[in-house]
RNA sequence: GGGGAUUUAGCUCAGUUGGCUAGAGCGUUUGGCUGGCAGCCAAAAGGUCAGGGGUUCGACUCCCCUAAUCUCCA
């Protein structure tokens, strides 16, 4: 049976079952700190289980895409050595949301895998809660009591609360499991050893494939159960190791999922599957690693140098670096794979067909980058081998291999291997040692202490009222104190509060608090699980007291043009270059705007020109703003909003209309377009492989950039006296410059030759010594600079030193030719330092040219004076 | 969040304790030669040395701030 029979049967069996399917949520978290990517298939759903919210189904299916690369779950360097360590994954789940209970959850795993898919029963066993002592909680009967209906007692299993009691956090809903497992063991095997022996021993063919959770308890902060008014059904299935099961396979990697993969990528090496070890893992390796990071992307997570994207970015480097190594791809080549990729998953997948285009070019363009970062560290690490040979060596400093794989991300294990067949090896200690250092370094630093939230008022807290206004009393709810290396911060949190806390790219308001004589000012906001958190530089005196909260309304307002602006330009740039064009990254500034965009091109000039002006005619329009704040996510999208990342099943959205320009947008925006006033483009760039940005100004930073540009052009007519037409005159006087320049030039050089001349008269034989000592008048000191390396090529053994005078700033050079610095040992630098100390100055320079400058001019007659008497001392 | 690194001509990069009048290769333009394979020869154009401040007689070079990029740690 293939996998995408296999999915649409488990979404079959539970819509049978009047489940509601729905879509899986993006793979990339936006806006929780705590989370960066989807880690489980019950992610999206954690707001109704806590009860913030209310479900709209009460049934719910779906499968849901899952990458473990990072925190508690990090399996990224298991993938590939095993048969069955994933970074990405499906997980197939069905919920209840106080609904239905342990009853049909267990009848309906249990018929899906038996009847519909036809499991053998006789190869599953399954595992319930043991009870806890600590907790007082008993053994799970209930769901004892329902197994037995379909499997004999001796195959079902008791387990602890390690293996069978799921908690999501240290507080909140929880309760215990039951996890179905299959022996997919050879029957010899299974007659030699029990398989309930196995069963959560880790063997590779005893493997757990259903987990059902019965949430039925809340954890609080006291650690005390207490039982949920509303119980709910979390159930997770892995898709891959199902697909193996079904499939009669003894690797997830050997699924149609992988195989397609694998078997173009053995075809584009010419290595065929199977061959080594070293070969297979690495073809494991790409295969996972391609899922994850073109899942990523589609999501909107491109790879990037910070956060997800840098997770992102290393993933695909690790595929990267296993294709480079073991099956000897010295090019580009795993973007090639994505036609095959969206073959297999296309269709369960559309935002993968929609978009392969773009992921295969962004991994492409990683790829080439990657490659280049290999090349220059291979040519770093040659030298150092060199210097290794040369000290004889056999240990290459561990130091060095830190500072290639610190700073310029170079591999440890391609170093080593580049090392050994050099016949030397790499100080390991000294790199863990330097390793060490640098981990330690990171965790001072980083030792952020922060202290306990102390609380000051109870009740509702944490209510953004600044949609609606820009001040309003508050009182603070909790505090605490954030010390760092550098400084002492207090984050305060308010019952309620007009500030915006930095999300969707907008960034968080500053402003104040006031009580009687107290002021305080917000330096930033920000958002921490749901809380609107505001920093300060002290706590006020009487914390207790209820503040005046008043938002910088000036910045606010410039943000609110500027993220108004961001809409109306994608809106612009979906006309003017096409549906493809799709957000993906945004920054909101109160001084400009930034918009991340897919688009292939470089963006002429004429286009430019067309979105400037179809903005400004939005402005002009003064569209007003058409806020609807608690719409299902189905009914916008059905208003045609176009769809940003990060939106969940079940999240009621906030839907911004101007015009024709829908989004689904949580930040603060104006009242009409009016208010914008002007938009202008100022840069258009690329990012990345198919990804250009886009920087721009609206409203007073708009009015200041043209004003700018138009005084520079009335100044230039006021200068330019006025004429009909600038550029002709600009471009004629352009013309001229040139040739005056050349003369200028002309006559430089006659200028200069005229004093060289005039210097050359005055030179003197001393011995052997071509000697010249002359106060002079000259425009600058770059001329006697230019006179004084002709001489010393025109002349032999020339000694001279100059005092000028340039616009009445004295100046001493001294040249001297290169023999007699040898011969007599001579140093102008020390020469001339001595000197400026008449003119109230000081210089240097090389041992044949130096040259000083000072304040007093009167003193440069002796300062010539004594370097002429040194000189003459000395020969 | 913190550490390290980078930013010099259209591109890839040199530039030594601060001082040889900012360079090379590729690319571009022009002229000449030439029957191709990165043609050859000659010449020219092209630089706010990331931006801003400071130290200095003098800063690509030293110090501070900002930005972007790369990278490692958490």
């Amino acid at each position: 049976m293939r996998s995408a029979e296999i999915r649409k049967k488990f979404l079959n069996f539970f819509a049978s079952k009047n489940h509601q399917i729905v879509e899986s949520a993006p793979m990339v978290v936006k806006d929780d700190p705590t989370l960066m990517f989807t880690n489980a298939g019950m992610n999206q759903f954690k707001d109704m289980f806590l009860g913030n919210q209310s479900a709209t189904y009460p049934r719910i299916a779906n499968t849901q895409k899952c990458l473990r690369v990072s925190g508690k779950h990090n399996d990224l360097e298991e993938v590939g050595h095993d048969t069955y360590h994933h970074t990405m994954f499906e997980m197939l789940g069905n919920w209840s949301f106080g609904d239905y209970f342990k009853k049909e959850a267990i009848e309906w795993a249990w018929e899906f895998l038996t009847g519909t898919l036809g499991i053998k029963k006789e190869n599953l066993y399954v595992t319930i809660f043991e009870g806890d002592k600590q907790d007082d909680t008993p053994q799970d009967h209930e769901a004892l009591e329902y197994w037995k209906q379909f499997i004999p007692e001796n195959r079902i299993l008791t387990g602890s609360k390690k293996d069978n009691f799921w908690e999501m956090g240290d507080t909140g809903p929880c309760g215990p499991c039951s996890e179905i497992h299959i022996d997919i063991r050879p029957e010899k095997d299974k007659q030699q050893t029990p398989g309930h022996e196995l069963v959560n021993q880790d063997h590779p063919l005893v493997i757990e494939i259903w987990n059902l959770v019965f949430i039925q308890y809340n954890r609080k902060a006291n650690g005390k159960l207490e039982m949920l008014p509303h119980k709910h059904i979390d159930t997770g299935m892995g898709f891959e190791r199902l697909c193996m099961v079904l499939q009669d396979k003894t690797s997830n990697y050997d699924t149609d999922l992988f195989q397609a993969i694998i078997q173009k990528i053995a075809e584009l090496s010419g290595i065929p599957y199977g061959q080594s070890n070293d070969t297979d893992i690495a073809m494991r390796v790409i295969a996972d690693h391609l899922r994850a990071v073109s899942f990523a992307i589609t999501d909107g997570q491109l790879p990037s140098n910070n956060k997800a994207g840098y997770v992102i970015r290393r993933i695909l480097r690790r595929a990267i670096r296993y294709s480079y190594t073991f099956l000897k791809q010295k090019e580009p080549f795993i973007h090639k794979l994505l036609p095959t990729l969206t073959d297999v998953m296309g269709a369960a997948f559309p935002e993968l067909s929609k978009q392969h285009e773009l992921v295969a070019k962004v991994i492409l363009e990683e790829e080439s980058s990657f490659l280049k970062t290999l090349s220059t560290g291979i040519k770093m690490l040659d030298q150092v081998i060199e210097k290794t040979k040369v000290n004889k060596n056999s240990q290459i400093p561990g130091k060095d291999a830190f500072v290639l794989y610190d700073t310029y991300g170079f591999p440890l294990d391609l170093t080593q291997l580049i090392v050994n067949e050099h016949g030397f090896e790499v100080n390991i200690t000294e790199f863990n040692q330097e390793m060490n250092t640098q981990k330690e370094r990171s965790k001072s630093a980083a030792s952020q202490d922060t202290e306990d939230w102390q609380r000051v008022h109870d009740g509702e807290e944490g209510k953004f009222i600044g949609y609606d206004y820009t001040e309003a009393e508050i009182r603070i709810t909790r505090y605490r104190r954030i010390k760092t290396k550098k400084k002492e911060l207090y984050q305060l949190v308010f019952d309620q509060s007009p500030f915006y806390a930095e999300s969707g790219g907008q960034i968080g308001d500053t402003g104040t608090i006031t009580n009687g004589e107290e002021t305080l000012k917000i330096l930033d906001t920000f958002k921490e699980n749901n809380l609107i958190v505001h920093v300060t530089e002290k706590i006020p005196a009487n914390i207790g007291a209820t503040f005046n909260a008043r938002i910088d309304e000036n910045r606010r307002f410039n943000i609110m043009n500027n993220h108004s602006g961001t809409h109306l330009l994608h809106h612009a740039l979906r006309q003017v270059l096409g549906g493809h064009v799709e957000q993906k990254g945004s920054l909101v500034h109160p001084d400009y705007l930034r918009f991340d965009f897919s688009h292939f091109q470089k963006m002429n000039d004429e286009e430019i020109e067309r979105v400037e002006q179809i903005v400004n005619q939005l402005i002009r329009k003064n569209s007003s703003k058409n806020e609807r704040r608690e719409v299902p996510i189905e009914d916008a999208k059905k208003l045609g909003a176009m769809m940003l990342f990060g939106e969940k099943y079940g999240d009621t959205v906030r839907v911004i209309q101007f015009g024709d320009s829908v989004e689904l947008c949580g930040g603060t925006h104006v009242e009409a377009t009016g208010q914008l006033g002007f938009f202008k483009i100022v840069s258009e760039s690329a990012i990345a492989a198919g990804i250009r940005r886009i920087e721009a100004v609206t409203g007073e930073k708009a009015e200041a950039y043209i004003h700018e540009q138009a005084q520079t052009i009335e100044q230039l007519r006021h200068i330019l006296k006025a004429p009909q037409d600038v550029v002709k005159t600009v471009e004629s006087i352009v013309e001229e410059n040139s040739k005056l320049q050349k003369q200028i030039e002309a006559f430089n050089r006659e200028k200069s030759r005229l004093l060289k001349k005039e210097l050359l008269d005055k030179k003197e034989s001393l011995n052997d010594i071509t000697f010249i000592s002359q106060k002079i008048k000259a425009d600058s000191p770059a001329m006697i600079k230019d006179i004084a390396f002709q001489l010393k090529g025109e002349l032999d053994n020339l000694f001279m030193v100059l005092g000028a005078d340039i616009n009445g700033k004295p100046n001493l050079t001294i040249m001297i030719a290169d023999k007699l610095v040898k011969e007599k040992n001579l140093h102008a630098g020390n020469l001339v330092r001595s000197a400026a100390r008449h003119i109230q100055g000081g210089g240097g320079g090389q041992p044949f040219f130096a040259t000083a400058g000072g304040k007093d001019i009167n003193g440069l007659d002796k300062a010539i004076q004594e370097i002429e008497e040194h000189i003459k001392s000395v020969i």
